[in-house]
DNA sequence: ATTGAAAGAGTCTCAGT
DNA sequence: ACTGAGACTCTTTCAAT
């Protein structure tokens, strides 16, 4: 259970890297190395080693669900009969797709969800067929969002 | 209030297209086109098609915050003296640069919010002293996510 | 709308410092 | 560990279909 050894050893410049990489994967190596006043090689270099060491990994390009017909997203906490039974529901929870994020919790709930899709009538499906089917829930609460008013990273700059 | 125009006529081939891209956007055109039986130049009007049109915006890296030393992920529902008070608090919690995502929702809190930091003393700090001083907000919930054990992306390939 | 080829820009490797 | 230049690959444009 101990954390990822934290000391990998990261400088300002790699740093710097991150924060611009994280925010625009598509910066050149030369755009980068002049900003940072390095070579494009150097950046390159970095970037190899940052990858190699797991701190940045693959690039996405960000996707606008609405557009896409993905209206509704919601927020559902997850009561459980026992909290023993945490892997095997998560295991049940990890085949709906409509899933995209799950997280052990403290607070009330003992999984908490993010679920994304297409209307109302889907998320009904997925709380009423769906998690109902699962064995050791114990009940759910639903918490929908009416607008997302931030999406962001946080800021990895060296103070 | 409406919705932004759902119809933007996306075949098949573009939303295999996304679906490649919000997974791995390193992915050459000539490799994707490969995939859906298609050209290069295909592919590369395509995609500037769905970026013009919004669709697909930026690409961004993945970082690793634990590597970077952001060990924790907290939820916290917020609960408004009054939900005409959502304005002007959203400003001010957008200030807080650890509040990595924001949304306005229905059920127990009027606002939600998620926040990524480096340690407990850090939350405790943001909940104690930093919220407190915005005016509006009535009381807070803290839901402390212990493990994150799925975060992905929906599937938007055609069914 | 899709294709294939040519021009331009970016990545990757490596010898030198 | 950083640099700069050459080899290579990818993106971008465009004439033709």
């Amino acid at each position: 259970m101990a954390n990822t050894p934290p000391d990998l050893n990261l400088d300002k410049l790699d740093l710097n890297i991150i924060q611009q990489l994280m925010h625009d994967a598509s910066l050149s190596y030369a755009e980068i190395g002049k900003k940072l006043f390095v070579s494009a090689g150097t950046i390159h270099v970095r970037i190899k080693k940052l990858q190699e060491a797991g701190v940045i990994s693959g690039m996405k390009y960000q996707v606008d669900l609405k557009k896409l017909g993905y209206d509704v997203i919601a927020f559902i906490g997850i009561y459980l009969e026992k909290s023993s039974l945490y892997d095997t529901v998560a295991k049940d929870l990890k085949k709906i797709p409509e899933i995209v994020r799950m997280n052990y919790t403290t607070g009330n709930y003992s999984i908490f969800v993010e679920v994304v899709c297409k209307d109302i009538n889907q998320l009904r499906y997925i709380l009423h067929d769906e998690l109902q089917k699962i064995k050791g829930i114990e009940r759910t609460e639903t918490i929908l969002s009416l607008e997302e008013s931030l999406h962001r990273t946080v800021t990895v700059t060296p103070a």
